[in-house]
DNA sequence: AATCGAATTGAAACCTGTTTCAATAACGGC
DNA sequence: GCCGTTATTGAAACAGGTTTCAATTCGATT
């Protein structure tokens, strides 16, 4: 046999390539990772989605197509890498400096005006990524629920004005039932607007406007029946 | 010239070849871009977005490919026809027997009951159409800001307890500023929550009851700060 | 240093969305 | 019914994601 072993299942819920998920890689093979993530990541902030072509991450990160397949399963695969790179990131910027408003709607709404500043900053990357996490494929589920999971974990420090606790695996889950409930609703609610932002319907101001609006609602104490 | 005329832009919001979107055209024209949904629609359902082959969609619709690219931008864009004649026949189906909960919340509870059930009734299909949905393409933003107005009036006639007004356009808005600001975060986390489901995240129950949380704090009376 | 299995390469092939275009058919107005 | 315009066809070409595989290189073990 000339060595085509199964994929090492790339990289669970991580980003990192030295995260949990990727499977013990040696050094090289680790650099090789780093350098494909890191040129998918440079082409999509030129040319999005679409300005990610394989054939070039390949060439620019010095490896066949070939070994690009064995670390991943596809293009959004990569670019679900970086996003949970991304991610972490996010998590010790925040660790070291946690949202400072005076209620949990002041700080989650803080927390995600900071975190969609941050993310659209790079806008043809950040579309390249919301395309890919929206992509719904099964194969790369488990790094989309990664990327969920940590996003859940900051949201929740933010709540309850305390910091994210990097030490712990993202798999343990935090927070009451309550937070969980509201946090799902507020992460669906940043994830949908970004894709809404992302499909040109509507401005980056417009996601951070409905997060302080879900924050309000969610978190905040004024009273329920709609106005007409 | 041989006659490669511009597209006729197709279908603006609307979903039905004979909707206010779809520029006049010939019945026989009419006639093919219905055969071409239909048949996207039927592979969709057997085999998902994958199972949309282009060249199979023009041959079981009598067309060439040519002509399909005609009408139609690219490959979302049909499924997105689709999915906004199903947004219309959903709207029919709730003016003729609209939610009947006793308050804003169980109304609004019910409609996403009913609306996600049919949807994911044909999960093949309903996981192609949220693909497209998702993809964020730029040229289809009108097909999908269509679709989301459509929803946004059934969700506004839910809450008032009132029947979607079909006669009028669907671009006049409806609704006042804090029911348009509900009604927003409803259709993100219905969006976001079928997007996970499709992506395999999680059972179409966990869709339902997440709308039934999100419905009880945006309509509901409760009171607010979470508990630990 | 010799060796064996695993990793990598390079290049080609395959598939399907999308584009192109000359030839042909259909249509509407006169 | 004729004519110019527009729509449609058929077939080929192109592009980029994905797969394949024989030949080569790498790395650890001995």
């Amino acid at each position: 046999m000339t060595g085509n072993a199964r994929p090492p299942a790339a990289d669970g819920a991580s980003g990192t390539p030295d995260g949990e998920g990727m499977a013990r890689l040696a050094a090289s093979q680790l650099r090789r990772v780093r350098h494909i993530v890191d040129a998918a990541v440079a082409l999509a902030e030129k040319g999005g989605f679409d300005g990610v072509r394989l054939r070039d991450v390949a060439e620019a990160s010095g490896v066949a197509l070939g070994t690009l397949y064995k670390y991943f399963r596809s293009k959004e695969d990569i670019l679900l890498s970086a996003v949970n790179e991304d991610a972490e990131r996010l998590e010790s910027v925040i660790a070291a400096r946690p949202p400072s408003g005076g209620s949990a709607q002041e700080r989650t709404t803080e927390f995600f005006a900071r975190a969609t500043r941050g993310f659209t900053r790079r806008p043809n990357y950040a579309r390249a990524v919301i395309r890919a996490v929206a992509s719904g494929d099964h194969k790369t589920a488990e790094k989309v629920a990664g990327f969920h999971l940590r996003m859940a974990r900051m949201i929740v420090a933010a709540i309850r004005d305390e910091s994210p606790d990097i030490s712990k695996s993202i798999t343990e889950t935090e927070g009451s039932e309550q937070e969980q409930a509201i946090v799902r609703i507020l992460e669906h609610v940043w994830f949908s607007a970004l894709v809404g932002w992302g499909g040109g319907l509507h401005p980056v101001k417009t996601v951070t406007d409905q997060m302080r609006t879900a924050a309000e609602y969610l978190l905040g104490g004024s009273s329920r029946s709609p106005e007409r």
